[in-house]
DNA sequence: TCTGGGGTCCTAGGACCC
DNA sequence: TCTGGGGTCCTAGGACCC
């Protein structure tokens, strides 16, 4: 379910393996979780319209906006621009991911205490299997719901919704169906009647350009998508076409995760929309090795190294281009991925003229690492010197502990230059 | 005046090898 | 020497999620 990945999966799994017994599937989910905690942190934000959003008033978006602002229309997703158009007295945060990672490691460690298959599924999300578990603590599901509901209420200050199912398709829908502050359980008896008339695109999985290609087959409804005949999705989208008529159908066999078997991190990146288009190269050069150097501190910071570079860049005409390289030994050191991506950027314009790219105006500039293993493991590909290693890892220490970019290559001095500094002090502060 | 930033997974096509 | 089949790896781009 979920994601294409669980599509596969849940196609894939023999039904021989699956019990017959009916699973009870939680799927918790905060409400407006990073505008909730910012509200809860400030008293003058509490009843009132907060959005929590990018560094740049012009080129920004809103990352979750709290339940007073959303009546005015403004939604995740959209430009800060427009939302403060909808709602002009909203008070603008800059996002804190740090505190929101705090607050939601909290509320899943206290999850596990329930069940130890807790599925982690974003900052704010996550599933719980408490088949077999919710009896030794409560005498009814919708109890243990409750009793997570208020701890998060009373710990935070915030609110979390339970939707509770069948399996992780539904206990999804149903989460956002009874959202804010709600807890809902749908039964099986009660799923047919609760997907008939259910917009497709409320299927998680399902996006806005399977919506569309379903639209143009007539189908609106979870419950049209189960009645519609089995070959015709098989013709039109491949082994994904009995897969949707089984998600219309709010079927799902895929497993909640056990917690210690969590997915390890598989890339690590960073992009950056600059406050105003760039056709400096030397510039450009600049935000390049900055993104860089986040990457691999953040490489370092979790023992983690990577082969694989990406490089991704956003013309000022909106069109995207990127490209991957894999190199020859594995890289947590920031000047490491530099160089490679300044490679891969350069062979974009190797066969036209140099620094062609530059003319067309750079928008974004993103870096990510993927291909990773930690530290340790990949011996043969490591090259960087313990000296070296020491030198960053003490860099990292009075970083972490006076702000970001209190030590800092020469080649990094924002000082010089007053456009990249006041976009670093709008992302970190000052430093001091 | 459809826009950010952080991710994951899938697919198709090309290159390469046996 | 030419050609085909099968497999794997790499890459770019698309789709989707929050």
């Amino acid at each position: 379910m979920l994601t294409r990945k669980s599509v596969h999966l849940t196609n894939q799994l023999p039904t021989t393996n699956i019990s017959n017994r009916e699973r009870i599937i939680f799927h918790v989910d905060m409400d407006a979780f990073f505008a909730s905690v910012e509200q809860s942190a400030n008293p003058n934000y509490r009843g009132k319209p907060v959005l929590v959003g990018g560094h740049s008033m012009t080129r920004g978006v809103v990352c979750a906006a709290s339940y007073e602002a959303r009546p005015y229309g403004v939604g995740s997703g959209m430009s800060l621009v427009q939302a403060r158009k909808l709602c002009p007295h909203a008070i603008v945060v800059p996002a804190n991911s740090q505190k929101y990672v705090e607050t939601s490691q909290i509320i899943f460690q206290k999850l596990s205490e329930f069940t130890p298959q807790v599925e982690i599924f974003s900052i704010d999300e996550a599933f719980m299997d408490v088949t077999d578990t919710y009896k030794f603590f409560f005498p009814c599901v919708e109890d243990l719901g409750n009793s997570l509901r208020s701890w998060v209420q009373k710990r935070f200050g915030i609110t979390m919704s339970v939707g509770i199912a069948p399996n992780k398709l539904l206990a999804k829908l149903v989460s956002d169906h009874c959202k804010p502050n709600g807890l809902l359980r749908i039964d099986s008896p009660k799923v047919e009647g609760f997907l008939k008339d259910r917009p497709i695109n409320a299927l998680c999985g399902i996006g806005p350009n399977m919506t569309d290609k379903l639209h143009l087959l007539g189908v609106r409804t979870c419950g049209q998508l189960a009645q519609f005949p089995e070959d015709i999705l098989f013709e039109r989208f491949g082994i994904i076409g009995p897969v949707l008529k089984r998600m219309g159908m709010g079927v799902d066999h895929s497993p909640v995760a056990l917690a210690d078997a969590k997915d390890r991190v598989k890339s690590v990146g960073h992009s950056y929309t600059l406050l105003e288009d760039t056709y400096d190269y030397r510039e450009f050069r600049k935000y390049l090795l900055w993104l860089s150097e986040r990457v691999g501190r953040r490489l370092r910071k979790q023992n983690l190294q990577g082969r694989t570079i990406h490089l991704k860049i956003r013309f000022s005409d909106k069109k995207s281009l990127g490209k991957q390289k894999k190199c020859h030994y594995a890289m947590d050191d920031g000047q490491d991925i530099y160089k490679e991506s300044l490679e891969i950027f350069m062979g974009f314009s190797k066969k036209t003229k140099e620094h062609s790219f530059i003319k067309r105006g750079i928008r974004l500039i993103g870096v990510s690492v993927s291909d990773l293993s930690c530290k340790g493991e990949d011996l043969w590909f490591l090259k960087e010197s313990e000296k070296q290693l020491r030198l960053r890892k003490a860099m990292d220490l009075i970083n972490d502990q006076f702000g970001e970019f209190t030590v800092k290559l020469a080649l990094l001095d924002f000082d010089k230059d007053k456009k990249i500094r006041s976009d670093v002090i709008n992302l970190f502060g000052s430093g001091r």
